[in-house]
DNA sequence: GTGAAAGCGCTAACAT
DNA sequence: ATGTTAGCGCTTTCAC
């Protein structure tokens, strides 16, 4: 900029009006500077700028897996809402481990990130607390923070979700309905488990229920101990995209009832077509970001906390009869 | 910083050796140092340490779409990597159009990342001239620069792994063999299409052979004319993901032999299951940025050119009879 | 083993 | 309309 300056014969500070578009510069001026600037192949110094202001233009992003296509969508819908106000993304896997989620937020915090938009991995975050005391906003998505934290949150709902799928099978006739969840450690899991168990009532039968990560060979053994069962289930609820599909890979040719949590590509070229629950992770990316621009801007209210609705897709495979 | 210096009873220099764990301090006065940093909720502001140093430990990432699968798994893979080199990494979505990607990329540029992967949108890169001339490595993956910009590449095998996909139908008795391609401005739709005419041979019909945007509409206009002549095809072959799930909805029941470039999750559980051309979009990733380190860490050698195999995955819907 | 001073490139505040 | 000065928080250099 200095060179810049004397290149074009004028003041730093002229140089640096014209660079940001600040008013009071003679048009003859600003045009010999941006000649200099041409010429000299000049580019403005990002990180000298924010020293300066304090500002990064940037907000982070801790999501499970940025290769998940649940999680994808909502990145790419935070990156949309953060370009329209002229900042950038640094995004980060969490691997489901608190650890991990800790060190990205921790890093992205020490790059000054002008916000934070977190899927929680762990349910500690008190090492949040000295970062929000210093003024930078976080939002939880997806999963509400462990206690004592007090943060914007944007949730989908589960239980209603879960409910719903239940209620769904309930109406065509089925009694005997599994429940294949994730592990019950995930917030999500526990709450579809809570709106499976309030939809189901007396029906309930603890050996109808299965929560753990979703392996393969886990899932079939789960499955096939079901339906050796005297009184098998008639029908499946499965708590998320990646455990409906396992399950359909464990099923191979049996033909089960479905209702899977998450909507996913291809869920209407199965044959069924494949019953959802579908979660709006663009929303919830849309959601949480617009709050967060909100925070960033200077509104302190009291935490928000959203919850999103879910819709049931209805494609056959939900509409099965016991 | 100068806080915690006060507060420890040191020098500004002696926190800053503590921060950085360099030698030649006196464990006592560490200790003291650490304590004070613990009392204030010091961090370091990454910003001012980059405006010195001049390294950003970020590097950028330009890919079509974040939520596209194809995509976001090199994402992933690209992660991974620079986590190994204790980098972050700034992505952004071009969502195909060089306006956007150039953008991105000079926005990247002005905030000094110490190196860019780029999935071109465009086919000018002479904007990148002055950014690779200052000195900043930048890698193509996917699909390579414009005319005179030398730089790194990586990229699959589209025209093999084409020629393999028509070989393979080719083999299984089929002779009318129809190609759905994307727009053939797209460098890697123009490279399949390359593949397909030279494994087609003097079979080529050119009323089978069709290259626009992956939308429903015209490809179902697209396949309903095919099918209509009087020599329909007996196989298909498509030129990418979308186009292949987009093919099977407009082909609707109707059978016909089908091969697809790129894989996707649920390929194998379609009836019949797809085969496909899988490409390795985690292996591009990772091959690209650890050439991106490479680079960073000094190697000046000439540009590479990487091309990754490509490998057929044969699940019934290649091997159905013509 | 420790510290003082200079300066990275920019912008804010205050001249002129 | 333009210029001057100070300083953002850190690392580098060199002195003690």
């Amino acid at each position: 900029m200095k060179d810049v300056a004397s290149a074009a014969g004028v003041a730093l500070k002229t140089v640096s009006r014209v660079v940001n578009g600040e008013p009071g510069v003679h048009p003859t001026t600003a045009e010999r500077v941006r000649q200099a600037i041409e010429s000299l192949g000049y580019s403005r110094n990002e990180s000298a700028r924010v020293l300066r202001q304090g500002r990064t233009a940037t907000i982070g992003l801790v999501i499970e897996d940025v290769a998940d296509p649940f999680y994808s969508g909502l990145n790419r819908a935070v990156e949309d809402v953060a370009i329209t106000h002229g900042c950038l993304v640094l995004s980060g896997s969490s691997a489901e481990e608190p650890a991990r989620e800790r060190e990205l937020v921790l890093t992205f915090c020490s790059r000054r990130v002008d916000g934070l938009i977190v899927v929680p991995a762990g349910d500690d975050h008190t090492y949040l607390r000295s970062e929000l005391d210093a003024g930078t906003p976080a939002i939880f998505v997806d999963r509400p923070p462990g206690p004592g934290i007090d943060v914007d949150t944007v949730l989908s709902d589960n239980a209603g979700g879960a409910a719903a799928a239940v209620g769904h099978l309930l109406a065509h006739g089925h009694r005997r309905i599994a429940f294949l969840g994730d592990c019950p450690s995930i917030y999500t899991a526990a709450e579809r488990l809570t709106g499976y168990r309030a939809a189901m009532g007396g029906l309930i039968d603890d050996r109808l229920v299965a929560m753990a990560a979703p392996e393969l060979v886990r899932v079939r053994a789960d499955l096939d101990r079901m339906l050796a069962l005297p009184d098998p289930p008639t029908a499946v609820f499965t708590g998320n995209g990646r455990l409906t599909v396992t399950a359909l890979r464990a099923l191979g040719g049996r033909r089960l009832a479905l209702v899977g949590f998450d909507d996913f590509e291809l869920a209407d070229l199965l044959t069924p077509g494949v019953t959802v629950i579908a979660q709006d992770p663009i929303g919830l990316g849309r959601v949480a970001t617009e709050l967060l621009f909100r925070r960033i801007g200077g509104d302190h209210g009291p935490s928000e906390q959203i919850q999103l609705p879910v819709r049931l897709i209805a494609r056959g495979s939900g509409e099965l009869p016991p």
